[in-house]
RNA sequence: UGGCCUAUGGUGUAACUGGCAACACGUCUGGUUUUGGUCCAGAAGAGUCUAGGUUCGAGCCCUAGUAGGCCAACCA
C-alpha cells in the first residue's frame, strides 16, 4: 500500500496544478511531433519518454504527429523509421497524424486572418525583409507592403495558392509588431511558395505553412492539452499563443480547449553529437555505415548495438527532466544497459584474443561435455553443455609468465580455475622467434573443490566456432565535440571507433539468431548483428563489463614507476581548519569542544598570511568564521601583533548574532 | 546596446512549496563469489554562483551583480 511518492518533475507539477484547478482528466492529451527529415536519436527518446510517459501515467492519449510542412527535406523513409523506433521503445500512439492533413483548415483560417487585417502578403526579397526585421538589440521597421488592402491581400494569397507566382515572389505574414522585443513577433512568415512534391499531399499545394503557424494550430485541432517541447522553443511560446488566440476566436465552438506549451531542457550525452544535420553528415560522408550504425546515437543504432528498449527508457527516466542545460555522462547509459542485460542475458564463453593452452596430462582425443549454468541471476535459465578437450584457447591477457600477487590470472607455476571445468597449473611455455608466447603447457587436476583466486573463460579449439566480433569505441574523442565555435566536430572523430576481431566462440552459439543478446563471460555483453548468418556469425559488443582490474592496472604501474613522493605532504593545516569550521555549528556541544581543541592544535602551524584571506569569509558562513576566530586567538597568544584587519574581523565577530562567534571574539 | 531562460557534490536530478541538503551514476574501502561481473556493507565528496535584503529561520522569497544558454532561416 506504501505508494512511495516519488517527487514530481516540473511538468507533472504543472499538470497536477491544472487538474487541481478544475481541468477534467479526460481532457489530457499529448503529442510527439517529429519532423520526418532524419532518424530519431537518444535525445528524442527523452521527448518521447516525457509525452508518452505522461500519457501512460494519466492514461491519456498521445498522438504521433509528423510535422511535415517542408517538402524539401522530408521523406517517407523517415516516417517509417520513426514509427518503427517509437513502437520498438514500447509506446503506442493514439492516432497517427500529419500536419499536412490540416493544410486546408490552416488555409481557411489564414484567409479569415487576412480579412481581419491580421495577415498580409509581402512581396519583397528576403534580404529586404531581413533588413527591416532588425536585430535582437534593434527594433525592426514596417515594410512597404504592410498596409495593403484586404482585397489585394486576399487576391494575392489566392493566386499564390493557385500557383501563379514563382517561389520567393510573395509570402504571407502575420501582422503583429515590427518593433516587438521578441524577434519572432516581428510579423512572422506564415506561408511561402514552394513548388515541390510533398510526400503525402503530392502536388496539391504550392504554398506551405511555416512551423509557427502550423505547429500550434495542429495542437489546437487535435485538442492537445499540454504541448511539451524543448527549451529552444521558449521564445516561440509567445507567438504560439498569439496564433492560437486568433484561431480560437474563429473556432471556439468546434475546438474549445486551448493547448498549453511548456519547455524542458533537451538531453545531451557526453562524447556524442545530437544534431540531425550532423548525424546526416556522418552518414553521407561514409564515416559510419548508415543511420543504424551501432556507433550512432540513433535509436536504430542503439538497437542494432544491442541496447534494449527497457534500458533506454530507464536511462531517460533516471536522467530526469528539468530546465537547465545538461550533459549526461555516457556511464549512466552504460549502467542502464548492463543492469538490464545482467538479469536477462545468457552467459556464454568466447575468446577474442586467443592463445593456445595445452593440458599435457589430459588424454589426446578425449572430450567431455561439461555442465554450464546459463545465468546465475536467473534460475529459470537452466544449463547447457560445453565441450572440453586437451587443447583450448584462453585470452592472451589472462596469462603472464611472471606477475605480482595482484594478478589473479594464470602465471607460470600458478593455478587457476577454468570456468565450468578443472583447475590447471601452468608448467611451461612455447615461444616463437620473436619471443611471443604461442603455447602454454599446463597440467590439470580433477579436484575442483580447491580454492583458487582466479577463474578464466576458455573454448575448446576443436569445437570452437569462428565468429566476427565488432568492438566499438566512442565516435568522438572530445566530451562535447560540437561545442567549439572555432573547431569542426569532425576534427574529433575517433579513428579507432570500430575494431574487427576474429573470435572463437563456444559451439552453442551456432543457434544464435539475429538480435539475440549474450554475456561473453568476463568480457561484456554482445548481440548478434543483422549481418550475421549461420555460417558467418557476427557479434556486436554492446558494452563491456565493469572492470575494476582495468582500473587497477594503471595504478599499479604508476606505483612502480614513481618511487612514491614520500608521504605526500599532508593537507595544509589551514585547509583542515576551514573544513572543520564548515560543520562546526552543526555539531553537538561535546564534539564542538573536541573540534575546537583540534583547531587550536592545528593553528600552531598556520601563518598569519594564510589566515588573513579568510577574514573576508561571507557573513553567513558562521562556522568558518568561528574557526578562523579560534585560530586567530591562538596566533595572538603566540605573539601575533594585532593590526587593523585583525581588529576589524574581531569587531565584526562581536557584532554578529551567533553566540558562539561572539564568545570566540570576545575571548580574544 | 535588447529580450527571455537557467544556476544545488565530478555528472544528472530531489528537497513535501521557508525548518540547517537527499537519491542515482561515477570514485574509493571491505566482504561474498567457479565472471576482477552481480550482490552486500561502508566511505569520501555540496553550506546550494556572488553580495546585500526580508524572516526567529532562506537552496527555496526580494534586489543587484556574475556566469552560461536561447533569440536576426521563405528550417522544425
Amino acid at each position: 500500500m506504501s505508494e512511495d511518492k516519488k517527487s514530481l518533475n516540473f511538468l507533472e507539477q504543472i499538470i497536477e496544478e491544472d487538474l487541481a484547478n478544475g481541468m477534467n482528466k479526460n481532457n489530457l492529451r499529448f503529442r510527439f511531433p517529429p519532423e520526418p527529415n532524419g532518424y530519431l536519436h537518444i535525445g528524442h527518446t527523452k521527448a518521447i519518454g516525457i509525452s508518452f510517459g505522461l500519457g501512460e501515467k494519466y492514461q491519456a492519449p498521445v498522438n504521433l504527429r509528423f510535422d511535415d510542412t517542408n517538402p524539401a527535406k522530408e521523406e517517407q523513409e523517415y516516417v517509417d523509421s520513426i514509427k518503427r523506433d517509437v513502437s520498438w521503445l514500447g509506446y503506442s500512439w493514439d492516432k497517427e497524424l500529419y500536419s499536412s492533413d490540416y493544410f486546408q483548415q490552416l488555409y481557411d483560417w489564414a484567409v479569415l486572418m487576412i480579412k481581419d487585417g491580421k495577415a498580409y502578403v509581402d512581396s519583397q526579397s528576403s534580404d529586404a525583409m531581413a533588413e527591416q526585421k532588425g536585430t535582437p538589440t534593434q527594433p525592426g521597421v514596417d515594410g512597404p507592403y504592410r498596409n495593403r488592402s484586404v482585397e489585394e491581400n486576399l487576391d494575392l494569397f489566392y493566386r499564390m495558392k493557385e500557383g501563379e507566382f514563382d517561389e520567393g515572389a510573395h509570402i504571407l505574414r502575420a501582422k503583429i509588431d515590427m518593433r516587438h522585443t521578441n524577434m519572432l513577433m516581428r510579423d512572422p512568415i506564415m506561408y511561402r511558395i514552394l513548388k515541390k512534391h510533398h510526400h503525402r499531399t503530392g502536388n496539391n499545394w504550392c504554398i506551405y505553412p511555416m512551423y509557427d503557424w502550423t505547429h500550434g494550430e495542429s495542437d489546437y485541432i487535435e485538442q492537445i492539452s499540454h504541448s511539451l517541447c524543448s527549451l529552444e522553443f521558449k521564445p516561440h511560446r509567445e507567438l504560439y499563443n498569439w496564433f492560437k488566440h486568433q484561431v480560437y476566436s474563429y473556432s471556439k465552438n468546434t475546438y474549445p480547449l486551448i493547448p498549453k506549451q511548456r519547455e524542458f531542457a533537451r538531453l545531451n550525452l557526453s562524447y556524442t553529437i545530437m544534431s540531425k544535420r550532423k548525424l546526416l553528415q556522418l552518414v553521407q560522408d561514409g564515416i559510419v555505415k548508415g543511420w543504424d550504425d551501432p556507433r550512432m546515437p540513433t535509436i536504430s543504432g542503439l538497437r542494432r548495438r544491442g541496447y534494449t528498449p527497457n534500458s533506454l527508457r530507464k536511462f531517460v527516466e533516471t536522467a530526469g527532466v528539468a530546465k537547465r542545460d545538461n550533459v549526461i555522462d555516457v556511464s549512466l547509459l552504460e549502467f542502464c544497459i548492463r543492469e538490464d542485460l545482467n538479469k536477462t542475458a545468457p552467459r556464454v564463453m568466447a575468446v577474442l584474443n586467443p592463445v593456445k593452452l595445452v593440458i599435457t596430462n589430459y588424454p589426446e582425443g578425449k572430450e567431455e561435455w561439461l555442465e554450464a549454468e546459463n545465468n546465475q541471476e536467473d534460475e529459470s535459465a537452466g544449463f547447457r553443455k560445453v565441450p572440453f578437450s586437451r587443447e583450448l584457447y584462453i585470452e592472451k591477457d589472462d596469462f603472464k609468465e611472471e606477475a605480482s600477487s595482484k594478478f589473479f590470472r594464470l602465471k607460470l607455476g600458478g593455478e587457476v580455475r577454468l570456468k565450468n571445468a578443472y583447475i590447471v597449473k601452468a608448467e611451461s611455455v612455447v615461444k616463437d622467434s620473436n619471443g611471443e608466447v604461442t603455447e602454454i603447457h599446463c597440467t590439470y587436476s580433477e579436484d575442483t573443490s580447491k580454492k583458487v583466486k582466479g577463474t578464466l573463460h576458455w573454448v575448446s579449439i576443436k569445437h570452437a566456432i569462428k565468429a566476427e566480433v565488432r568492438e566499438y569505441d566512442r565516435l568522438f574523442m572530445d566530451e562535447a565535440p560540437d561545442s567549439y565555435q572555432d573547431k569542426d566536430f569532425m576534427e574529433f572523430l575517433n579513428p579507432e571507433s570500430l575494431k574487427l576481431v576474429e573470435a572463437f566462440v563456444e559451439p552453442s552459439l551456432q543457434e544464435a539468431r539475429v538480435g539475440d543478446r549474450f554475456q561473453f563471460q568476463r568480457l561484456g555483453y554482445f548481440n548478434v548483428d543483422d549481418d550475421s548468418s549461420p555460417n558467418h556469425l557476427v557479434f556486436n559488443k554492446t558494452v563491456g563489463l565493469r572492470d575494476s582490474w582495468a582500473k587497477q592496472k594503471p595504478k599499479l604501474e604508476a606505483q612502480k614507476q614513481a618511487p612514491k613522493p614520500q608521504q605526500q605532504s599532508q593537507r595544509k593545516a589551514i585547509d583542515v581548519i576551514q573544513q572543520l569550521g564548515k560543520k562546526y555549528t552543526n555539531l553537538p556541544e561535546a564534539k564542538q569542544i573536541k573540534v575546537k581543541a583540534e583547531i587550536q592544535e592545528l593553528a600552531n602551524n598556520v601563518s598569519y598570511e594564510e589566515l588573513a584571506p579568510l577574514f573576508g569569509t561571507a557573513a553567513k558562513k558562521v562556522g568558518t568564521r568561528i574557526a578562523v576566530m579560534i585560530t586567530l586567538g591562538v596566533l595572538i597568544k603566540n605573539g601575533l601583533q594585532k593590526n587593523a584587519d585583525v581588529d576589524a574581523f574581531i569587531e565584526k565577530g562581536l557584532e554578529d548574532n551567533h553566540p558562539l562567534l561572539i564568545a570566540e571574539a570576545s575571548a580574544i
